[in-house]
DNA sequence: GTCTATAATGGGATAGAC
DNA sequence: GTCTATCCCATTATAGAC
């Protein structure tokens, strides 16, 4: 068996437990069941990691920090604004159909540290984190069409994070499709709507 | 100890078990939490009910209806188009923060029944029963006003509960009560100028 | 019908051989 | 450092006395 450096070795069961939640949740991805899809025993995940709670923690910033690389990725910025904002929704929404499995693991991650005392602080930076990163796109967006936002950002990036939510959870529940799309392209026109040219 | 009606007694198991799941969360209720609860024995819970899965699909669909019967409770019918929702929309909001924990288990029933193969519809019959309340409400509105929406009810009705979904979702994650309110009200806004006199 | 006791399972964590 | 074996606990579900 290679000898690995014991950060290397806590990356791969971090990977190993994202792999096991998006199939199956955050609830099945036991210890044994971690271990089991890394390859290793049983023994190693104790030498890593003192507690299955202190694995979820790294998980959860993991997956945080993923999802929004990933929309940083699939942001676009060509084209005029309702382009823009229009392509960069449904750049977005690929992924979620893509993905459903590990975008779920993400409202379970909030869950599980809404219910577990001493984890509120994981919540909460969970949506610091995508709250800050939808004003992050809001400006950008902003910047690049020469326009400013009608609508206070942190409010309108509540406002966008809260639609993207939402659709998302819905449809997770009745993979309505062509309904969700719709909605996001509501929100798009909605965003055009609140912009004017910067004087 | 008094004899009760199967039924009786089923319906005081899933009361209980709505106490401990808001307070503690699905996970952490437990058939043994759920008879202390209720002041029962073990022994009850299985004559009862065939399995705790079983209770849960009567607790979804217990917590999907008073959810929605709280909602037509609050929802305001007086003054004109905009104060309407504002009112409807604020008293929606009033019933969340004075309730988190039960809100948070309405979410959490819905990832369950995503989470375990066979309970599928359960997820998905949770959100047809959404969608129609608040397609119910918007129709309402409209006749009340004499307005017609220039959305199709479905998407609008879509595009509401996703934005009061995601609303809740980040506020129990930070507890920003200002700025929700404020994307409230922006969806209240919006809902206004998406309506215009009937003909 | 109601209870206690217990079976059967699966979990997190740990001890200790190698 | 790595593994196996095991401890100890909590869970769901059931058996069987009363």
């Amino acid at each position: 068996m290679p000898r690995m450096a014991l950060n290397d070795r806590r990356d791969e069961l971090v990977e190993a437990a994202i792999r096991v939640m998006a199939r199956d949740g955050v609830v099945k991805a036991t210890t044994r069941a971690i271990v089991a899809e890394a390859g290793m025993t049983l023994g190693v995940f104790h030498y890593c990691f003192d507690s299955r709670e202190e694995l979820l923690k790294r998980v959860t910033a993991t997956i945080t920090e993923r999802t929004i690389a990933d929309a940083r990725r699939v942001f676009t910025r060509e084209g005029d604004l309702p382009d823009m904002i229009r392509a960069s929704l449904r750049a977005f929404w690929g992924g979620v159909e893509a993905n459903p499995g590990e975008n779920l693991v993400g409202y379970e991650l909030t869950q599980y540290a809404l219910r577990n005392p001493g984890l509120e602080d994981v919540a909460r930076l969970q949506y610091v984190q995508y709250l800050e990163a939808n004003a992050e796109f809001l400006e950008l967006m902003a910047k690049d069409a020469g326009i400013e936002w009608t609508i206070p950002l942190p409010t309108l990036a509540r406002y966008v994070n809260a639609v993207l939510d939402g659709v998302t959870i819905s449809w997770l529940a009745d993979r309505e499709s062509e309904d969700s799309l719709a909605v996001l392209d509501l929100l798009g026109d909605y965003l055009t709507e609140h912009s004017r040219p910067v004087g």
